[in-house]
RNA sequence: GGACCCGUAGCUCAGCUGGAUAGAGCGUUGCCCUCCGAAGGCAAAGGUCGCGCGUUCGAAUCGCGCCGGGUCCGCCA
């Protein structure tokens, strides 16, 4: 018994075709497919398989549609199969046969949708954001686009490792270091002023925020006045430590909140203490990648302060890149690019041959050299990162952009808008848009209870679809029920949908585009809505009749299929179904 | 100057990797809902898919060139 139908009649359609044309290459049929129908009259699905094999096979995809559809009409479960536009087979599945699918669901559960084993591993790797102070909201879009795709690629059959990588190498944690020293001093009750001290810290008084004052409390705890009159050298690197360890537990408080988790943190820190940047780098001066040189000012913004400097580069301009990226500096020191080959050559060490990054807008400069690098790492072995960006996010509240720039000192941290409106609401709404599209998130919107709420709309679709089932009571043998009075327009449509979820699932993966789950969700709660009112105005299609058992255990069967279906999506979003509406 | 993303209904956005008559919600307009499943329901109006060439049986979708908005551009992270 199979689970995805589109699948399932693109291999009869495959066979078919095969025989018609015994020649037809594997590229051509690989563009072949098998796709649900927009409108019901064209039937349940539609293959472009004759239009596809017209050109090799030198015919008219009108005339080979029609021969498609002649060879596909005597199959069991195909009610008819018919050529139609420029040479589309329609399909129209029997009845009996698309019924047959709610016990497959039933039998399944929340599993239905779940692709088959692919044995092949993928890292998924997002947020990763500075060690330096908890997480503000434009962290937010990338935490949880990460998180729906790596549950979605998981769904689909891969074997997803989540990873956030932890930036705790830099100058920027040093600056963490500092400040908690600060705030030990302050802790400590010194008379240590903020304008007096930045001066004399490197790099400025960054990360100054008030979350660092319990640090510097609990850092004064830990070692007393052992620091007080100690120069820097004794006590930065175990304040930036300390400082750290404490960010990512707050960094982790967020995400819990959020209900992001992952399989691994990966330090930056233990990765350049291993050599791991000098072994990555390695790789690529073997194979003749690496050089000195001086790059070109970039054209029409020259810095003020710019003069030629030889750097060492690696050749990215030989992988699809640009220009040539800097891996050190003119002082020798690595370039954050060469930490991030070497984390790179780390995953793909650890055997990750996929590799997503998820990334703000803000580095959409970076995909090109980073995608340069793997490719150079895998050398003759192949390996693929793909990089998933994710656009600005403006606030709405009242139809006005809530600002939140630090400089305005209006800094929303994500705990606040987690606060306001609810984890599940941010999640699904962040995930009702494209993200590499701009997005607008209204406040007023993602608390309403009503249709323009997309999550209170598909969370309200499960409470109906578990109160029809509390009604029912408990309905034995529900995956052998008989199904066969599900006639009505708005059932079978429902039931339409509900097929489509295995491929959703598929397809959504394999673009990386988890808010198509998301807007699946959303179209399927609407057409369970429909059924729903469909009783309102006909009690025949009501779901319980007393009098018609037969009938009645059919629905439920119906039922809980969508609640089922629901879950599975909701599941994959990381969204809590509800129970009730309250 | 260059790279990347976006431009679809009044607004916010989908459009399933080139398919059939371009969709949804909001908003607008009209009708329905005193109770029995209404924190609502049904329906209508609303589009030169930014513009122009090109590729082909076919383009919102692919290519090139413009226009507009955004992100970014040697040693920052």
């Amino acid at each position: 018994m199979t689970e995805n139908l589109f699948a399932e009649l693109r291999r009869w359609v495959l066979e078919e075709i095969l025989i018609l044309f015994p020649e037809l290459p594997a590229e051509v049929c690989a563009k072949i497919e098998v796709t649900p129908t927009r409108d019901a009259a064209h039937g349940d699905m539609a293959t472009n398989a004759a239009l596809v094999a017209a050109k090799p096979a030198g015919k008219n995809p009108r005339d080979i549609a029609a021969a498609l559809s002649q060879a596909l009409t005597p199959r069991t479960g195909i009610a008819k199969a018919e050529p139609a536009g420029p040479g589309f087979v329609n399909i129209t599945l029997d009845a009996e046969f698309l019924l047959r699918q709610i016990p497959v669901m039933l039998t399944a559960g929340e599993a239905y949708g779940q692709g088959a084993d692919k044995a092949e591993k993928i890292n998924v790797e997002y947020v990763s954001a500075n060690p330096t102070g908890p997480l503000h909201v434009g962290h937010c879009r990338g935490a949880v686009v990460g998180d729906a795709l790596a549950n979605l690629i998981a769904k689909a059959g891969y074997h997803v490792t989540k990873e956030y990588y932890i930036n705790d190498a830099g100058a920027q944690v040093l600056a963490l270091g500092r400040v908690v020293y600060f705030r030990y001093l302050q802790a400590l009750g010194l008379p240590a002023k903020a304008e007096a001290y930045a001066g004399s810290v490197a790099g400025g008084m960054q990360y100054g925020g008030a979350y660092l004052e319990p640090v510097g409390e609990a850092f004064a705890a830990e070692y007393g006045g052992k620091f007080i009159d100690a120069p820097e050298a004794d006590w930065l690197a175990t304040a930036r430590q300390f400082g750290v360890a404490k960010m990512l537990e707050l960094i982790r408080e967020d995400l819990a909140a959020l209900r992001v988790y992952f399989d691994i943190f990966s330090s930056e820190d233990a990765l350049v203490q291993a050599g791991g940047v000098a072994r990555g780098l390695a790789i690529l001066e073997n194979a003749g990648l690496i050089y000195q040189g001086v790059l070109e000012p970039p054209k029409g913004k020259t810095p003020e302060d710019w003069e030629p400097r030889e750097q060492t580069l690696f050749r990215a301009t030989a992988f699809g890149d640009d220009v040539d990226r800097p891996v050190q500096k003119s002082d020798g020191s690595n370039t954050y690019f060469a930490n991030d080959i070497a984390y790179h050559a780390d995953k793909m060490a650890r055997g990750f041959t996929q590799m997503i990054d998820v990334w703000g807008a803000d580095h959409g400069g970076y995909v090109k050299r980073m995608q340069a690098a793997v490719k150079a790492l895998a050398g003759n072995t192949s390996a693929n990162l793909d990089v998933v960006l994710c656009q600005i996010v403006r606030v709405m509240k009242d139809g006005a952009p809530v600002r939140m720039s630090k400089r305005a000192g209006t800094f929303v941290e994500l705990r606040d808008l987690i606060d306001e409106v609810g984890p599940d609401a941010v999640r699904f709404i962040m995930l009702m848009r494209k993200s590499d599209a701009q997005m607008e998130f209204d406040l007023n919107a993602a608390v309403a209870q009503t249709r323009d709420n997309p999550v209170f709309y598909v969370q309200y679709a499960h409470a109906r679809a578990r109160s029809v089932l509390r009604a029912a009571g408990e309905v034995s043998g529900l995956a052998d029920a008989d199904v066969s009075s599900l006639q009505a327009p708005e059932e079978l449509a429902l039931i339409r949908k509900l097929i489509a979820w295995p491929r959703i699932v598929e397809t959504a993966a394999q673009a990386r585009e988890p808010h198509r789950v998301a807007f699946f969700l959303y179209e399927l709660a609407g057409d369970f809505h429909a059924l729903w009112n469909a009783g309102r105005d006909d009690a025949a299609l009501r779901f319980l009749q007393a009098e018609r058992p037969v009938e009645t255990k059919a629905r439920v069967a119906l039922v809980s299929a969508t609640a089922i279906v629901i879950r599975s999506g909701l599941a994959v979003l990381g969204v809590q179904p509800v129970e009730e509406m309250r």
